[in-house]
DNA sequence: GATCCGACATCAC
DNA sequence: GTGATGTCGGATC
C-alpha cells in the first residue's frame, strides 16, 4: 500500500462506528497487514499483548482499546508493559472510541493526543507501521498526501461520468478545470474569496442534491472570476456568483465549460473543500498532485518527481549558497544589503523540464527567505517583495503539470507574503491573477530557451567566430544591459537510447547535428545539457541538471563531452552517484548525479560526494572533467585495437537462443546423451556469473560438418528447432537472419590452447577485477570478454590494481557496477613498452595468483575476492602482482588509487598524443 | 560484425 | 521488500 491508499484506509476507519474489539485489527489491516497476519494475531497464537483489550504485534506497535475515560490509564499501562518492551514495539495507541493518544516510542516525535474522528490526521505518524520509514517530510506532507487522494478519486469519478474529457481533445479543459477547482480551494480558505469556505459553501447550497446541475453552479463562479469589475454590470452574474472576485491571469480565461457531476462526484467534491488547503505545501503537493491526470503514474505519488534535498543539491551549489555566503558577507551593511537584494530581483531561474514546478517554487522560496532577512537587518520588514514572480519560468511537455506548476508558484508566492509580510499585505496585492504566463506548456528540446527565458543581463558574449556555426536566431535580442543573472535548473527525463520513441530520437539527432553523427548513442537527458550550453555560450546562464549517471561514463563522454567543452562549458561542481530516492513507493531503479556546468572561471569548484543519511562532503578541485574526477579532464575514446603491446580482446560468443543452445545441469540431464556424446557436443559456457560464481551452465556448440550428426539426436533437433522460432519471431532483422543457423551463437569463437576470461558485469565492492585462466572446451558468452590464446601475462595486467583503477574510471557501468569493455577499457589501457624481463615477471606472477586461487579449490572468485575475507595468500600474490607492474610505471609502488589514476591518465594522454591514435578520429566532429 | 547499455531485473536474505 | 549484484538481446555504429 502505499501512503495515500493508507489515507484513504485510514479515514474510512475513522468515520465508521467505533467497535472496541476491532479496531485493533482494522487498524493494522489499514496500514497494509495481510489477512493471514491478522489472523494469526486473532487466534492470539501472535498476540502476546498483557493489557486488556490489547493486541500487540511484534516490532511494531501494541494497542488497545478501552472503556470510556481510560485512555491515560491504558496509555500508561502499555508504556508500563514488559511484553511492549519484550515484543520491541515501535509504537503503543489507546483509545475509547472517543479519544486517541498514542507514542512513537523509539523517536522524538511529539507524542499524540486528539479526538477519535480526527486521528487520520496523523496518519504520517503511523507510517513506518506499513514499512514506510520515510525521512520525516512525508510526515509533515500529510495533508498533501490526504488532498492528492481526495482529487484522484474525483477526477477518475468525473472521468467516468464525461467520458468525452477523457480523450485526448479535452484532457487539457478536464486538466484545467481541476487546476481552477484546487485555486478556489485555496483560496476560500485563505480568505482570498470573502468568507472563509465560500466556494464549497456555494456549491452546497446552490447546486441540487441530486447534484444535476453543479456543472452550472460552478460555471457561474468560474465566469465571475473571468469578470472584471468594469464588466460586472453587464455580466449578469447570479447574485450568489457575483460575490466572488476576479482572478483571471489566464486561470479562469478562456471556456469555463465545466463537467457534469455525478452524485458521487459532488460528495468527493465537497469533502475535498472542507479540507484545510492552507496546508498545502506547493512544492511537493504539485509533484503529488500532477499525477493525477496521468492514467499511467496515477497512485504512484509521483515516481519521477525530485525531492526536496535533490533539489537543493542542484540549487544551493548552482546559485543559492553564493547568495549566502553574500548575504553572510554584508552583515549588517545596509550597501552591501542593498545590492544583494537588487541582484536577487534580477535573477532568473529557468527549469525546461519544470513538471509542477517543484524547482522553481523551491528557488522561489528559498530566495525569498534570503530577502526577507535582508529586510530584516536593513529595518523594511514589511517592505513588498522585489523577487518577481515572473522570473521563475519553466517547460514542461505536459499541460497539467505546467498548469499546476503555475498554481504552485502563486500559491508559494501568497504564503511568502503571509509569512513574511502578515496576511493583510499579502491579500492587498494577491488579485487579480498576473496575466502573464511564463511556464511555457510544450517540448523544451523543440522550444527556443532564450525566447522563453531571454537573459537580462550583461553577459552576452557571442562571437562571430564561434566554434560551431550554429544559426542562433536570438543572437538579435537586444538584451537589457541591467546585470541580470540566469539559473538554468532540473531534472530533465532520461531513457537510455531505448525508451526513446521515434520523435525522441530525431529531436535529439536534429538538435545535435550541428555537433556530432553518433547522437544516437547519447541519452535524451543530454538534450538539455546541449541547449543549456549553447545558452550558456551567448549569454552568462549557468545549468544544473539531474541526469542519470551514464552521461559521465563510457561510450557517451567522449560523445557529449568535446561538444560541451567546445562551448566553452566546463563543470561547475557535481554530485557523484548516488541512488534516485523520493516518497514513491516504488522509486525509480536509477543512479543519478548532478552535474553544474558553467562557462564561467572558476579557481574552486566542488565535486560532492553523497554519504549515507542523504548528508554530502565535498572535495575541491581546480578543475573536474567529465568523469567526475578531480583535476582531470582528459577524455577517453574507445579503440578497436590496442593502444599499448598487449592482445586484442574480443566480446564472448553471443547466444540470441532464447535459453535454448544454453543448459544447465539438470537439463543436460533431461537431454538423454550417453557421456561420450555430451562431450562431443556440450561445451563449458562463462559468462559473468558463472566466472564470479563457478560454473554452472554448458552449451550446446556444434561446428557446420556436424550439424546433419548432431541433428540425429533428436532432444538437439529440438532444441534447434526452438531457436529457430525464437529468431525468427525477433523484431531485429540481424536476429532473424541468424535463425538460417540456429545451431550456433552468433560468433563460434574459442581458444585452441586456452582463454582467459573477464566478466562484463561485476560488483564494484571486490578489491580486483574478476578474471581467469580456461582450456580449449571453455567457451566464452557475451556477457564476458574473452583473450584467445593470448599470453597468460595479460591476466596479471586485468589482475592489477592499476587496471581496475581505468576500468573503473572510464568505463561504463550498471549503476555503480563495473561494466567491463574492450573498447573503452582494454584497448584504451595505457602501459609502457614491457620488455621480455617484464612480460617475464609478469607472468610469472599471474601463475601464482592462479596457484594461490587453486589453494583454495574450490572457492569461488565470489569468496576468493570477498572484500572483508581475501585469503593471505592471495592478497599477497596480488600485491607481488601489483608491486612488479607499479615499478614499471614508476619504478615503485603507487601511494594510492588517485596516484595510479593520476599516472594512467598521464601516460594515455602522451601515449595518444604521439602515435596510436585511434582509428576512428573525429574527423567528423572538427567540421 | 561487434559493442554497450538498461528512470533495470532478479536473486538471496 | 530491500540490498546485492549481474541477464539478455535490441539498437547502434
Amino acid at each position: 500500500m502505499n501512503a495515500v491508499e493508507i489515507e484513504e484506509a485510514v479515514s474510512d476507519l475513522a468515520t465508521a462506528p467505533f467497535d472496541p474489539v476491532e479496531f485493533p485489527y482494522a487498524f493494522l489491516a489499514a496500514f497494509g497487514n495481510k489477512d493471514t497476519t491478522l489472523k494469526r494475531l486473532r487466534a492470539g497464537a501472535s498476540n502476546t499483548s498483557d493489557v486488556a483489550g490489547g493486541v500487540l504485534q511484534r516490532s511494531n506497535i501494541h494497542v488497545a482499546t478501552c472503556a470510556a475515560g481510560q485512555v491515560d490509564a491504558t496509555l500508561r499501562a502499555l508504556r508500563e508493559s514488559p511484553k511492549t518492551a519484550q515484543a520491541k514495539a515501535k509504537f503503543i495507541l489507546a483509545t475509547d472510541g472517543e479519544t486517541l493518544q498514542a507514542e512513537d516510542l523509539f523517536s522524538d516525535e511529539p507524542p499524540i493526543a486528539c479526538n477519535y474522528t480526527q486521528f487520520p490526521d496523523h496518519f504520517g505518524f503511523f507510517l513506518p507501521l506499513a514499512g514506510i520509514t520515510t525521512v520525516k517530510q512525508i510526515r509533515e506532507s500529510s495533508f498533501d498526501i490526504k488532498a492528492t487522494g481526495r482529487l484522484n478519486r474525483l477526477y477518475v469519478e468525473l472521468l467516468k461520468d464525461n467520458p468525452d474529457w477523457a480523450k485526448p481533445a479535452r484532457r487539457p479543459d478536464m486538466n484545467h478545470f481541476m487546476a481552477r477547482l484546487i485555486f478556489c480551494f485555496f483560496a476560500e480558505d485563505t480568505d482570498i474569496f470573502n468568507g472563509t469556505g465560500l466556494f464549497t459553501a456555494t456549491v452546497d447550497q446552490m447546486s441540487e442534491r441530486d447534484s444535476s446541475n453543479t456543472h452550472e453552479v460552478i460555471g457561474e463562479m468560474f465566469r465571475a472570476m473571468n469578470t472584471s469589475v468594469a464588466d460586472r454590470a453587464t455580466a449578469k452574474l447570479p447574485r450568489w456568483a457575483d460575490v466572488f472576485p476576479y482572478v483571471n491571469g489566464g486561470l479562469f480565461s478562456g471556456s469555463t465549460d465545466v463537467p457534469r457531476f455525478s452524485k458521487i462526484a459532488r460528495t468527493y467534491l465537497l469533502n475535498i473543500g472542507n479540507l484545510d488547503w492552507t496546508k498545502i505545501n506547493p512544492d511537493i503537493f504539485g509533484s503529488m498532485i500532477q499525477a493525477v491526470a496521468d492514467d499511467d503514474e496515477r497512485g504512484a505519488l509521483g515516481m519521477h518527481y525530485t525531492s526536496v534535498p535533490n533539489i537543493l543539491k542542484v540549487l544551493n551549489p548552482l546559485f543559492l549558497d553564493d547568495l549566502r555566503d553574500q548575504l553572510e558577507e554584508a552583515g549588517d551593511n545596509g550597501r552591501k544589503l542593498l545590492n544583494l537584494r537588487n541582484r536577487m530581483a534580477k535573477i532568473r531561474v529557468f527549469d525546461p523540464a519544470c513538471g509542477s514546478g517543484n524547482f522553481l517554487v523551491i528557488a522561489y522560496k528559498e530566495m525569498r527567505a534570503i530577502e526577507a532577512e535582508i529586510n530584516r537587518r536593513r529595518d523594511e520588514a514589511d517592505r513588498r517583495t522585489d523577487i518577481p514572480l515572473t522570473n521563475y519560468r519553466g517547460i514542461e511537455l505536459r499541460d497539467f503539470p505546467a498548469e499546476i506548476a503555475r498554481l504552485a508558484l502563486i500559491i508559494a508566492e501568497y504564503q511568502c507574503d503571509v509569512l513574511y509580510r502578515g496576511q493583510k499585505e499579502a491579500l492587498a496585492e494577491f488579485l487579480p491573477l498576473d496575466a502573464q504566463n511564463w511556464i511555457t506548456c510544450g517540448n523544451a528540446l523543440r522550444l527556443d530557451w532564450l525566447s522563453i527565458c531571454p537573459p537580462t543581463g550583461t553577459g552576452v558574449k557571442l562571437h562571430g567566430d564561434d566554434l560551431f556555426n550554429t544559426p542562433i536566431d536570438q543572437a538579435q535580442i537586444d538584451f537589457e544591459n541591467d546585470g541580470g543573472e540566469t539559473y538554468i535548473c532540473g531534472n530533465p527525463p532520461y531513457k537510455g537510447t531505448k525508451n526513446q520513441t521515434k520523435e525522441d530520437k530525431d529531436e535529439l539527432t536534429r538538435l545535435l547535428s550541428p555537433y556530432t553523427s553518433r547522437s544516437g548513442t547519447l541519452d535524451y537527458v543530454c538534450g538539455w545539457f546541449v541547449k543549456a550550453a549553447e545558452v550558456a555560450r551567448i549569454t552568462n546562464a549557468e545549468a544544473a541538471f539531474v541526469s542519470t549517471n551514464s552521461i559521465c561514463q563510457g561510450g557517451q563522454v567522449p560523445v557529449l563531452w568535446p561538444i560541451l567543452n567546445k562551448m566553452g562549458v566546463q563543470i561547475k561542481f557535481a554530485y557523484t552517484s548516488f541512488k534516485w530516492r523520493n516518497l514513491a513507493s516504488n522509486n525509480a531503479g536509477v543512479t543519478v548525479i548532478i552535474v553544474g556546468i558553467s562557462s564561467r572561471n572558476y579557481t574552486e569548484r566542488k565535486l560532492f560526494d553523497v554519504t549515507e543519511a542523504d548528508n554530502a562532503i565535498y572535495k575541491s578541485c581546480s578543475i573536474i572533467g567529465p568523469y567526475l574526477i578531480p583535476n582531470h579532464t582528459v577524455i577517453v575514446e574507445g579503440r578497436t585495437t590496442p593502444l599499448s603491446d598487449i592482445t586484442p580482446m574480443s566480446l564472448g560468443n553471443a547466444p540470441y537462443d532464447g535459453g535454448h543452445l544454453i543448459l544447465t545441469t539438470d537439463e543436460i540431464k533431461n537431454l538423454g546423451l550417453n557421456q561420450t556424446q555430451r562431450e562431443r557436443w556440450l561445451k563449458p559456457l562463462w559468462g559473468s556469473t558463472e566466472v564470479i560464481n563457478g560454473l554452472s551452465r554448458y552449451c550446446i556448440w556444434i561446428e557446420n560438418p556436424d550439424l546433419n550428426e548432431a541433428l540425429s539426436i533428436p532432444s538437439i533437433a529440438e532444441r534447434i528447432e526452438a531457436v529457430k522460432s525464437m529468431r525468427l519471431a525477433s523484431g531485429d532483422s540481424g536476429t532473424r537472419q541468424m535463425a538460417a543457423r540456429s545451431h550456433q551463437f552468433r560468433e563460434m569463437n574459442f581458444g585452441r590452447h586456452n582463454t582467459i576470461i573477464v566478466p562484463i558485469r561485476s560488483s564494484e565492492n571486490r578489491p580486483y577485477l574478476p578474471v581467469d585462466l580456461f582450456k580449449s572446451q571453455d567457451r566464452a558468452t557475451n556477457l564476458s570478454y574473452a583473450l584467445y590464446d593470448g599470453p597468460i601475462m595479460n591476466l596479471s595486467i586485468i589482475a592489477s590494481r592499476m587496471h581496475l583503477v581505468w576500468i573503473a574510471a572510464v568505463c561504463g557501468k550498471l549503476e555503480t557496477r563495473f561494466s567491463y569493455s574492450n573498447k573503452m577499457g582494454w584497448h584504451t589501457f595505457p602501459i609502457n613498452t614491457l620488455t621480455e624481463q617484464n612480460k617475464f615477471e609478469l607472468t610469472r606472477c599471474a601463475h601464482e595468483i592462479l596457484l594461490a586461487r587453486e589453494a583454495h579449490y574450490p572457492a569461488t572468485i565470489a569468496e576468493l575476492y570477498d572484500p572483508e575475507n581475501m585469503p593471505d595468500n592471495l592478497r599477497r600474490a596480488h600485491e607481488a602482482n601489483d608491486e612488479v607492474l607499479e615499478r614499471i610505471y614508476i619504478g615503485r609502488r603507487f601511494k594510492n588509487d588517485t596516484e595510479r589514476l593520476e599516472k594512467l591518465f598521464e601516460l594515455y594522454t602522451k601515449m595518444t598524443q604521439s602515435a596510436g591514435k585511434p582509428k576512428k578520429t573525429k574527423k567528423k566532429e572538427a567540421a
